[in-house]
DNA sequence: CTTGACTCTGGAGTATGGTACGCGGTTGAT
DNA sequence: ATCAACCGCGTACCATACTCCAGAGTCAAG
């Protein structure tokens, strides 16, 4: 298995050798093993955590909620049941994410429709795309 | 038509009175009417672009971002095509996300499945998820 | 016409998620 | 052995997106 020092890790992770001590800090990467001069040793998968870490940034989590996210990998233990509960949240959670994006995108498909021509566009449809059930 | 308040405002858009005028110095409102006292005076179209904000964010989207995804309403002049273009990079843009979505969805829902009895989970499809081409 | 809630402006402060820096020790190729 | 590239640690600083004053004016109900 290969081992990687942080710098190598950042290359391929595509982010700065200061985020993932950072990461680290914050608990969302565990702590890694070190050599006898202290520096970080990595293995392949770390690059996958923080790839994963970088996506789910840009779909809106935190990092409180990624660090959620993957601590369920961890849960080996836990009652099955516990995980399956908590796999569910998460899951809603990203169906909402993934219901109000359709919306946002139909909603800009017919501002295009209606904007053939016409002037100016009065009922907005991008507007009325995420208005729905007040949850949250 | 009804007018509102600032505070009313906040109060129907569920943000707080502070984030309203941030927005207006930010460019995501535009600047209400006022009184002869200085207070400012909002129509109810207002709430729907609070909301409009409030779930973009929630998405992902920076402010920024979503200050130019409101553009897009008031491109009427603008030539047809040149709108088209913005909306179609928009809608490119969120139906990735919502791939990354799908595939993190299956990945939790792969945790669970995989997760019944035998223990440790050694492959994790959660990291799994979002590896894909490396797009951005 | 007073009282309490509301609003104004300007500026400072906070939380999140990094990014940069400087100093000193480590590694590895020549 | 040595020299560039790498790493560790601590601290400071940055951008984004708010959030909270202070001090003064406004509004509306009684």
């Amino acid at each position: 298995m290969t081992v990687l020092g942080i710098g190598e890790l950042a290359r391929r992770a595509k982010v700065g050798i200061e985020t993932i001590r950072f990461y680290e800090r914050e608990g969302l990467l565990e702590e890694p093993e070190r050599k006898a001069s202290g520096y970080r040793q990595y293995g392949e998968e770390t690059v996958l955590v923080l790839q994963f870490i970088r996506r789910a940034k840009e779909l809106g989590f935190t990092l409180k909620q990624i660090r959620s996210l993957l601590d369920l990998r961890g849960d080996t233990g836990a009652t099955q049941a516990d995980v399956r509960q908590k796999v569910h949240e998460k899951v809603a959670e990203i169906d909402a994410k993934i219901i109000d994006l359709q919306r946002m995108r139909d909603g800009l498909n017919s501002l295009v429709a209606q904007c053939h021509g016409d002037g100016s566009v009065k009922i907005c449809p991008i507007l009325n795309a995420l208005q729905s059930a007040d949850r949250v």
